[in-house]
Order: C-alpha cells, then structure tokens, then sequence
DNA sequence: TAGTGTGAATTGCTTCACAGCA
DNA sequence: TGCTGTGAAGCAATTCACACTA
C-alpha cells in the first residue's frame, strides 16, 4: 500500500540533527524515501526485542528475516542513516536501536492530542502503546456534552473549542482525528489553528490543509475493500482454473506494523 | 504506503470475473497494480457521496480532486478495469460505482471475524461502518471469561477455541485479529484452519502464514512514528535554515482513507 | 571468512502528452 | 470541442551482485 502507500513525492531531505557525531552529520544530510522510514519504525520495534532478549549483535540477515523484508532492503535502508555494522559480524543492536531513533525524532517526546472520543477514539485513548513509545496523550476532545468533562485514563476530555488553547499550553505536535467525517475538516482547521503540523486522520475525509502540515490517513474500510479483492480474485481463479490465479510467493508484509489491545 | 505501501510482490492477476459482460472480460483478466487497488477503495466511497447528491456523470478531473489524485493517475487506474467513460462527457457516476463494486469484490457481502475484543477490538466491533460496507462483522472471539458470553452490538463474543467451528458455520471470509502481540500468531493459525484466507492485523507482530493466505497490517504506532519524523525533521529544518529543508507540493494524501466512530 | 555497503540493473508506479471519439 | 484512454517518458523503489573490510 501502502499505501500506505503510494505518495506523490516520495522522499525527504534530513537536515543535519542537532547533537552528536560529526562524521554522520554529512551522511544524514541526505534524502530517506518515505518507505524507508516506515521500515525503520519496524526495526526499531524489532530491536527492542532482541535487547530485551540480551542480543548483542544481529545481522541483516536475522534482522530483515525477523521483520518480513529481504536482507538486501535492509542493508539499504540501513545505510540511507549511516554505516553501523561491522563487516563479518553484523549491526550492535543497542546502538543501531538507538541511531534509528534518533533519524525518527523519538529521542524527545511528542505530545499528542485526540479529538473524537467516540467509539474508536476512546479505544485510542486507553491504548497504552502511545505513552509507553514516546507519544504521550496529552489532550482529549470532543463536542458530545455526555464526554466533555469525563476522564480516560486520567486525561480529561475537553471541549473542542479549546483545541487552540490547550494544544499551545501542552506543546501538542501531533494532533489525531477521530471523529465523524462530516466534523473532521473543522476540527483539522482548529488544530492548524493552533499550530499543529502533523496529523493522523481517521476520518473518511480527504483534508484539506495548508502545505506545511502533513497528512496521513488510516482508512479501515479500504483495508477491508483489498482483502474483499483478493478473496474475490482467488474465488473467479477458482472458479475457472486454468487462467494462471494468484501465485507467487506471498509474503505476510504490507504497510506495517500494529496496536494489540 | 501506506503502506500502505511498500510491498513485495505489487500487481495481482485478475481472472475474468463471472458474470455479465464478454467484452470487458478479456481486459479484466489483466493485472491491476495493488496501488491502484487501493485507490479503487476511495473512488468508490466518493463515487457513492455523488450518487446520494444525485450527481448523474463526473469527470476524471472532478473525482480526482475530490479524492485528493492526479486525474491522469485516476484515469490510468480506470482503464485497468475497462472503459466505462463517455469522452468529452465523463463517467456514468451509478455505472462506474457498480464496476468497481463488482472489481473489489463487493457485489457479495464478505463475512468477517474479530478476534480479541479489548480496547481495540471492542471499538472496531462497535463501529457500524463495516455492515453498511458489505462488511458484516458475523462473528466474534475472546479468551476473557468475563468478556466471553457477553454481546457487543448484538453480537455474542465466543471462545477462541471455537474459532473453527463458527467461522466454517458462519462462512467467514475475512479475520480481523485484534489481540495483544503474544497471542496473534496462534490465533492466527486458527483462523487459518478454519479456511480464512484474508486477514487483517492490528497486532505488532510478523505473522507466519501459507503462501495462499493474505495478510494486511495495521499499524498505529508505526503511522505516529513516520509522523514524528515529520516533526523532527521541519524542527531541524527551522534549527538551521540554509539547510534545505522541508518543501515542494505535500498533499494531504497517504495510504489510505478512513474511520469515523 | 562472513557479512556490510553500494553502484548498477530491474521492476513497477506515476506523469506526460496527445490521438481519437462522443 | 472537451474529455477519455493510453503509449511513452520519467522516477522511485527494490533487487542483484560484488568489492571491501573487521
């Protein structure tokens, strides 16, 4: 996908980070693909595994086998953040953990903000994975006077009209929409209002924001329309064999990774 | 990209669907790239929102503005199915919903199955956009005792245990597992022996399948971190101008579309 | 010697640009 | 005349294959 798939303009530019190491400074001034750092959320996750495992070193063999890629994406992914491994041994899991990191801006919290405490974004806001992965919640908001005033998880929900407010008090970054689609593009306005310059839309809208802000977009029924397409597809290959069906290898890899309870 | 996005194997052969229509036959068993795929899933949706305004044709520029695509990139994704515009008019907005319909699959409702009905689980239970999609949720599965027995939308959360018997009954078509990491693959194996060929994961883990199996992942914090990186990386930029830092068109386009509540 | 890092080849997606039809 | 449908060009991402080094 893909999707998530499939952008318009695929790769970034990584300025020089702030902090350490000269020597990767110029190594990191260079263009990542979007894929590629969709990726390395995953070996990230990946490699905090291992650690907690006690692993020392792993190799891109283990390590892209360990996460659905080929051994040779890997590699090139790795190096599109600099050159970690050793040659004959493989990467050190804790440092490599921690470069990757680092290219991600997980190395300083984000705050964020859910506006939409309805069915799904109440199961956003008591999932635990956030907090614990650097993305604290740090703001909930609705327009429903029955949750205006409730607590989640220790976080009161706030009206709506107070997004500018409350997003600029607590240094909201990141701002998710889980509202109904019809109200999404109002409360996108309010939260580019208050300067929040990224956003994970879940609402069945195409948002309309200003060039600065990005957008990305978790669209369950079009997750659900794809697979229909292949369980139709496998069905008419059934129904008439001898056209060449599915077949190929079929790895278990897509967009990405995921949420458990 | 998203992944939706970045996978393996990208285009699918389509064999000639049964039904109606000998000429669109041949060019239907073509392949269709999985991108555009994807993008059939959000044409559709719009494609519906004009039915109900009583739109009677839109042209390829109307419906990629309103889905946020280039209108050449629309067309070519059109053409995939066949040729069901009007030159100098457009498209026929009731006939073209129905091809795609027919093209994902969706002419015949696809029984579904959750597995694991926690924080996550229970929301995407609740959430009513799946049986006015096609998708009803036939099915639902739990290890809680006190989760099991009790109905969620009507619906009766069943033992895990039971996985095979009630989705063959039932015939589920799609899994959708929403369980903590730990428990995903065994539930996965089940659904595999009960004939689910199509799955989607919200767990954060690599699930091993047979080759004939399809599996979609879904991952919030894998979504949240490209974000961040977004985040990082304008803050760099604005650290040190001069560095070229963020910039061309960044439409708010992504993976995929949406869920409201 | 085992395994990284990377130029080069390949594949597949997107965009262009225009011929052709209603 | 306006808009579709599509070959061809352009790009981005993946994969190959091997030089290189710890």
């Amino acid at each position: 996908m893909t999707e998530n798939d499939a952008r318009g303009d695929a790769s970034v530019t990584l300025p020089p980070q702030a902090g350490p190491s000269g020597a990767a400074a110029a190594k990191l001034a260079r263009s990542i693909p979007e894929a590629t750092v969709a990726r390395l959320a995953v070996y990230l996750r990946m490699l905090g595994e291992l650690a907690e495992q006690g692993a020392e070193t792993v190799s891109s063999e283990e390590l892209a086998t360990a996460t659905g890629v080929n051994s040779a994406k890997l590699r090139k992914d790795l190096s599109y953040i600099g050159s970690y491994g050793i040659r004959g041994v493989g990467y050190e899991v804790a440092a490599l953990h921690h470069q990757i990191e680092r290219t991600l801006g997980l190395d300083h919290q984000q705050a964020v903000a859910l506006v939409g405490v309805g069915n799904l974004g109440h199961a956003l806001a008591g999932y635990s994975g956030f907090g614990g992965r650097g993305f604290p919640v740090a703001a909930l908001f609705d327009v429903d006077p029955d949750l205006v005033g409730i607590h989640i998880n220790g976080i009161l929900v706030e009206h709506v009209r107070d997004i500018a407010r409350v997003c600029a008090e607590r240094g909201v970054t990141i701002g998710m929409i889980a509202t109904p689609g019809p109200a999404a593009q109002a409360v996108c306005d309010q939260l580019v209002r208050a300067g929040v310059e990224c956003i994970l839309n879940f609402a069945p809208v195409l948002l309309q924001v200003p060039e600065q802000v990005e957008v990305r977009k978790v669209d369950l029924a079009v997750e659900l329309q794809v697979l229909a397409f292949h369980v139709a597809r496998r069905r008419a290959a059934e129904a008439a064999p001898g056209a060449n069906g599915a077949h190929g290898p079929v790895p278990a890899t897509n967009g990405s990774a995921v949420l458990p309870r």
